[in-house]
DNA sequence: GCCAACGTTGGC
DNA sequence: GCCAACGTTGGC
Protein backbone atom coordinates (compact mmCIF):
# COMPACT_ATOMS: atom_id res chain seq x y z
CA UNK A 1 0.00 0.00 0.00
CA UNK A 2 1.30 3.58 -0.89
CA UNK A 3 0.54 7.16 0.22
CA UNK A 4 -0.50 10.00 -1.77
CA UNK A 5 -0.86 13.38 -1.54
CA UNK A 6 -4.14 15.11 -3.25
CA UNK A 7 -4.28 18.71 -4.13
CA UNK A 8 -7.53 20.64 -3.75
CA UNK A 9 -8.68 24.16 -3.45
CA UNK A 10 -11.14 24.56 -0.38
CA UNK A 11 -13.00 27.46 -1.60
CA UNK A 12 -14.08 25.00 -4.51
CA UNK A 13 -13.91 21.12 -3.13
CA UNK A 14 -12.13 21.11 0.68
CA UNK A 15 -12.46 18.29 3.24
CA UNK A 16 -15.60 20.18 5.16
CA UNK A 17 -17.34 19.09 1.53
CA UNK A 18 -16.11 16.06 1.52
CA UNK A 19 -17.18 15.42 5.79
CA UNK A 20 -20.53 16.79 4.28
CA UNK A 21 -21.64 14.18 1.82
CA UNK A 22 -23.96 11.52 3.09
CA UNK A 23 -21.06 8.39 3.24
CA UNK A 24 -18.61 10.71 2.92
CA UNK A 25 -16.99 9.54 -0.33
CA UNK A 26 -16.51 11.63 -3.46
CA UNK A 27 -15.10 11.13 -7.09
CA UNK A 28 -10.90 12.72 -7.13
CA UNK A 29 -12.19 14.45 -10.50
CA UNK A 30 -11.46 17.48 -12.28
CA UNK A 31 -6.96 16.34 -12.52
CA UNK A 32 -6.08 18.17 -16.32
CA UNK A 33 -2.69 17.59 -15.85
CA UNK A 34 -0.74 14.21 -17.61
CA UNK A 35 1.24 13.21 -14.86
CA UNK A 36 -1.12 13.90 -12.07
CA UNK A 37 -3.49 11.77 -14.57
CA UNK A 38 -1.45 8.79 -14.99
CA UNK A 39 -1.26 8.92 -11.10
CA UNK A 40 -4.81 8.35 -10.75
CA UNK A 41 -5.13 5.45 -14.21
CA UNK A 42 -2.08 3.66 -13.16
CA UNK A 43 -0.43 4.51 -8.99
CA UNK A 44 -3.68 5.09 -6.69
CA UNK A 45 -4.77 1.66 -5.57
CA UNK A 46 -8.15 1.09 -3.41
CA UNK A 47 -6.17 0.72 0.24
CA UNK A 48 -4.11 3.62 -0.10
CA UNK A 49 -3.95 6.83 2.05
CA UNK A 50 -3.82 10.59 1.06
CA UNK A 51 -3.09 13.46 2.61
CA UNK A 52 -6.00 15.68 1.60
CA UNK A 53 -3.97 19.09 0.85
CA UNK A 54 -5.64 22.62 0.58
CA UNK A 55 -4.21 25.00 -1.36
CA UNK A 56 -4.58 28.64 -2.74
CA UNK A 57 -6.08 29.41 0.14
CA UNK A 58 -5.34 31.67 4.07
CA UNK A 59 -3.18 28.32 5.38
CA UNK A 60 -2.10 26.01 2.80
CA UNK A 61 -1.39 22.70 4.59
CA UNK A 62 -2.56 19.37 5.13
CA UNK A 63 -6.08 19.38 6.45
CA UNK A 64 -6.64 15.46 7.15
CA UNK A 65 -6.19 11.84 5.56
CA UNK A 66 -8.15 9.56 2.87
CA UNK A 67 -8.77 6.43 2.34
CA UNK A 68 -8.04 5.78 -1.89
CA UNK A 69 -11.73 3.34 -1.74
CA UNK A 70 -11.68 2.60 -5.75
CA UNK A 71 -9.08 1.98 -8.53
CA UNK A 72 -8.60 4.73 -10.93
CA UNK A 73 -11.59 4.89 -13.98
CA UNK A 74 -12.43 7.01 -16.45
CA UNK A 75 -13.85 10.44 -15.43
CA UNK A 76 -17.48 10.49 -15.25
CA UNK A 77 -17.78 14.35 -15.34
CA UNK A 78 -15.85 14.71 -18.25
CA UNK A 79 -18.32 12.56 -20.05
CA UNK A 80 -21.32 14.85 -19.52
CA UNK A 81 -21.78 18.12 -21.83
CA UNK A 82 -23.12 19.68 -19.14
CA UNK A 83 -20.24 19.30 -16.52
CA UNK A 84 -18.22 22.13 -16.32
CA UNK A 85 -15.26 19.36 -16.72
CA UNK A 86 -16.68 18.42 -20.25
CA UNK A 87 -14.12 17.42 -22.36
CA UNK A 88 -15.28 16.11 -26.28
CA UNK A 89 -11.91 14.48 -26.81
CA UNK A 90 -12.41 11.97 -23.75
CA UNK A 91 -14.80 8.97 -23.91
CA UNK A 92 -15.28 6.05 -21.38
CA UNK A 93 -13.83 3.88 -24.50
CA UNK A 94 -11.08 6.28 -25.14
CA UNK A 95 -10.96 7.90 -21.53
CA UNK A 96 -7.97 10.55 -21.58
CA UNK A 97 -9.00 11.45 -17.78
CA UNK A 98 -9.13 9.37 -14.90
CA UNK A 99 -11.08 9.82 -11.40
CA UNK A 100 -10.18 7.58 -8.04
CA UNK A 101 -12.67 7.62 -5.72
CA UNK A 102 -12.01 8.85 -2.07
CA UNK A 103 -13.58 8.02 1.35
CA UNK A 104 -12.82 10.54 4.56
CA UNK A 105 -10.70 8.82 7.34
CA UNK A 106 -9.06 11.42 9.53
CA UNK A 107 -10.20 14.99 9.26
CA UNK A 108 -7.41 17.26 11.63
CA UNK A 109 -8.37 19.45 14.12
CA UNK A 110 -6.00 21.84 12.92
CA UNK A 111 -4.09 21.72 9.15
CA UNK A 112 -0.89 20.71 9.26
CA UNK A 113 0.60 24.30 7.49
CA UNK A 114 2.92 24.01 4.66
CA UNK A 115 4.97 26.65 6.01
CA UNK A 116 6.03 24.38 8.95
CA UNK A 117 6.44 21.42 6.64
CA UNK A 118 9.00 23.80 4.52
CA UNK A 119 11.15 24.34 7.40
CA UNK A 120 11.55 20.72 8.33
CA UNK A 121 15.05 19.22 6.57
CA UNK A 122 14.11 15.72 6.76
CA UNK A 123 11.34 16.53 4.42
CA UNK A 124 13.36 18.72 2.12
CA UNK A 125 12.87 15.68 -0.84
CA UNK A 126 9.02 15.60 -0.62
CA UNK A 127 7.40 16.27 -3.80
CA UNK A 128 5.07 18.69 -2.38
CA UNK A 129 8.01 21.08 -1.67
CA UNK A 130 10.06 20.24 -5.09
CA UNK A 131 7.24 20.06 -7.76
CA UNK A 132 5.35 22.71 -7.97
CA UNK A 133 1.94 22.57 -9.42
CA UNK A 134 1.53 18.43 -9.26
CA UNK A 135 -1.78 17.91 -7.78
CA UNK A 136 -1.48 14.51 -7.43
CA UNK A 137 1.89 12.95 -5.89
CA UNK A 138 3.50 10.07 -3.86
CA UNK A 139 4.47 10.55 -0.51
CA UNK A 140 7.22 8.31 0.72
CA UNK A 141 6.01 6.30 3.78
CA UNK A 142 9.66 7.72 5.97
CA UNK A 143 7.67 10.87 5.10
CA UNK A 144 4.34 10.19 6.09
CA UNK A 145 4.90 8.73 9.08
CA UNK A 146 7.33 11.77 10.21
CA UNK A 147 4.48 13.91 9.66
CA UNK A 148 1.75 12.21 11.52
CA UNK A 149 4.30 11.49 14.10
CA UNK A 150 5.92 15.50 14.55
CA UNK A 151 3.02 17.67 13.65
CA UNK A 152 -0.02 18.00 16.03
CA UNK A 153 -2.82 17.56 13.87
C1' DG B 1 11.26 19.42 -33.56
C1' DC B 2 11.87 24.14 -31.91
C1' DC B 3 10.29 27.79 -29.43
C1' DA B 4 7.36 31.94 -28.57
C1' DA B 5 2.99 32.91 -26.79
C1' DC B 6 -0.20 31.87 -23.69
C1' DG B 7 -2.73 29.78 -19.76
C1' DT B 8 -2.78 27.72 -15.15
C1' DT B 9 -1.18 26.73 -10.53
C1' DG B 10 -0.42 28.19 -6.21
C1' DG B 11 2.40 30.69 -2.68
C1' DC B 12 2.92 35.12 -0.95
C1' DG C 1 -3.17 41.15 -7.05
C1' DC C 2 1.44 39.76 -8.28
C1' DC C 3 4.45 36.76 -10.25
C1' DA C 4 7.47 32.50 -10.65
C1' DA C 5 7.18 27.99 -12.34
C1' DC C 6 5.99 25.32 -15.83
C1' DG C 7 2.70 22.82 -18.92
C1' DT C 8 0.27 23.33 -23.43
C1' DT C 9 -0.57 25.08 -27.98
C1' DG C 10 0.40 26.12 -32.51
C1' DG C 11 3.15 28.39 -36.23
C1' DC C 12 7.05 27.53 -38.77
Amino acid sequence: MKYWLLKSEPDTFGIDHLAALPDQQAPWDGVRNYQARNFLRDELKAGDQAFFYHSSCKVPGIAGIVDISANGQPEKAASQPESPLYDEKHSEETPRWFEVQVKLKTRFAQVIPLQALKQDSALSDMALLNRSRLSVQPVSAEEWQHILANYPH
